[in-house]
DNA sequence: ACCGTATTAAACCTTTTGGTTAAGTAACCG
DNA sequence: CGGTTACTTAACCAAAAGGTTTAATACGGT
């Protein structure tokens, strides 16, 4: 266990089953058993999985008589949404890079090609610990 | 090797030296040498890491001269933003959420108190409180 | 007090993960 | 050519993940 909150978060969503309970605590809580009731999977298998998104804070448990109702955690995921939107730009600005790309091809094509990783080369050779 | 593509993402990104990594990159192009050089860490476990993410499509790498620039592939994590995109309103509405939950205690107080698990099984038991 | 239902705990197993060191490959450079 | 630089592969290891079966716990109904 990490103690790295963000990590344990993505842990816990990397895992098709604990990512469809999630969706199924989507529309309200559920016991155990009607959480199970989708997997081939023993009840202990389900246990397990809830107990590693209750350890990453993605659902919480109350106690109702024998049943144990999970409800879903929204406050990780908004971590996690905080976290992707600093890339945001990456993925909304790649059709302009596919464009600026092809504008470098076009005007390139004929002169010599030492674009983008000369400065590093000088600059790894400076670098001696 | 889950062959599921959400899953392999989420698992490259629950790991915060692989994570530091994408930071990097996301302010341009860099060799394996300079994404290993804030790390206290071997070569091989960086060359890993970087597997990893090439497996989870979050990067890729060139060839040039002998070295292996890597850049930011952006797609993986648009397909992130889109999956916790679904669950925003739960923390959007979580304020509203506790003033709903409050007022079905002031409503429900004396009646019998049927709502989140009746249909689970037995509806007739009655709860204590 | 007992029985059934819901759930967790324990013990165990196999595969994956994340790291190591040592050796291998590939390109440049004098 | 031979050496240096950049990186990967191989072999190994410990620990964690994800599942199993069996046993224990907690509660409600009769």
């Amino acid at each position: 266990m990490t103690s790295d909150h963000l990590s344990n978060t993505f842990a816990a969503l990397a895992d098709p089953t604990r990512r469809a309970i999630l969706a199924k605590l989507a529309s309200g809580e559920a016991s155990v058993t009607q959480l199970a009731e989708p997997f081939e999977m023993s009840m202990p298998a389900i246990s397990k999985h809830l107990k590693v998104l209750e350890r990453a804070g993605l659902i919480a448990r109350g106690r109702e008589a024998q049943w144990r109702p999970c409800r879903l955690e929204p406050a990780p995921l908004k971590q996690v949404a905080g976290w992707v939107e600093h890339y945001r730009q990456f993925w909304e600005q790649s059709f302009d890079r596919l464009e600026d790309y092809l504008r470098e091809l076009k005007t390139n094509e004929s002169r010599n090609h030492e674009s983008r990783f000369k400065e590093r080369k000088n600059a790894g050779k400076q670098r001696k610990k």
